[in-house]
DNA sequence: TTGTGATCATCT
DNA sequence: AGATGATCACAA
């Protein structure tokens, strides 16, 4: 997905102005290398560390999310945990339009849907990576060249009690019908923060999982997405408090 | 195969 | 326009 330069401008994590795929060791480390991206292009950060810009995202749908994990030394690789697992925080870049609108919906987490009946909210995946999030917008107007488009400033973000009430008390009620074997009701309409959506490699991809009863069936793999309105609200929070 | 990074494509 | 369901690439 990050395919390197064939004519080796800079060698990655040795002549770049980034400190490409090395760990911060702190929290503000980590902040002033997000903040010191804020404002360059994509394609100012690709050449820095001697990737190729694609010429659409088509088939490069979690690019951005790479290159900005990669320069910033995120180290969770693919693993169900937080990308810096020493400082207990989650990466997430965050496509937004011209109006810092955010683009997308955001996946969190795949749900482990045959142990999502005996979970707990505390213990639970989406917890565990919401409960502090670095948010990296990033100009996502397709429109707009991928090599133009512009990453923004970024923010930590934690929670408040009256989100996490909103996100819990709809984690509850997916988990709950989740836990029934009751997933053919379930729709990207429920939810009023968090909604429930197929995440798979195809719509017909199934994956064995049983109800409280033991029945076995399969299902297609699903992820939680967060709402564009609610991550548009963190941002509008966050701005609004800077300015 | 499952989980990560997400955006695409289409319908209302 | 906004949102839902479908889909793409890669690592372990």
């Amino acid at each position: 997905m990050l395919t390197h330069s064939q004519t080796e401008s800079p060698t990655p994590g040795e002549r770049g102005r980034f400190l490409w795929n090395q760990k911060p060791g702190d929290l503000i480390e980590l902040e002033a290398r997000a903040e010191s991206l804020s404002g360059i292009t994509l394609g100012q950060l690709a050449q820095d560390g001697g990737y190729i810009v694609p010429a659409e995202l088509r088939r490069a749908k979690g690019w951005v999310g790479t290159l900005i994990e990669k320069a910033l030394g995120a180290s969770a690789g693919s693993r169900a945990i937080p990308d810096f697992p020493q400082l207990g925080v989650e990466l997430k870049t965050l496509p937004i339009d011209q109006n810092g609108k955010p683009l997308e919906s955001t996946f969190v987490c795949s749900i482990e849907l045959s142990k999502i009946a005996d979970s707990e909210w505390l213990e639970s995946r989406l917890f565990g990576k919401l409960s502090h999030v670095l948010w990296v917008p990033v100009e996502g107007t397709r429109s707009l060249p991928v090599a133009e488009r512009r990453i923004g400033t970024p923010l930590f973000w934690r929670p408040t009690d009256e989100e996490v009430d909103l996100l819990r008390a709809d984690w509850e009620q997916l988990c709950l019908l989740i836990a029934q074997g009751r997933t053919g009701e379930i729709t990207g309409h429920l939810g009023q923060v968090l909604q429930v959506r197929p995440k798979a490699a195809r719509g017909s991809s199934r994956r064995r999982t049983s109800d409280e009863e033991g029945a076995l069936y399969d299902e297609q793999p699903k992820g939680f997405y967060l709402r564009p309105r609610f991550t548009h609200g963190i941002l509008q929070r966050y701005f609004s408090l800077s300015c």
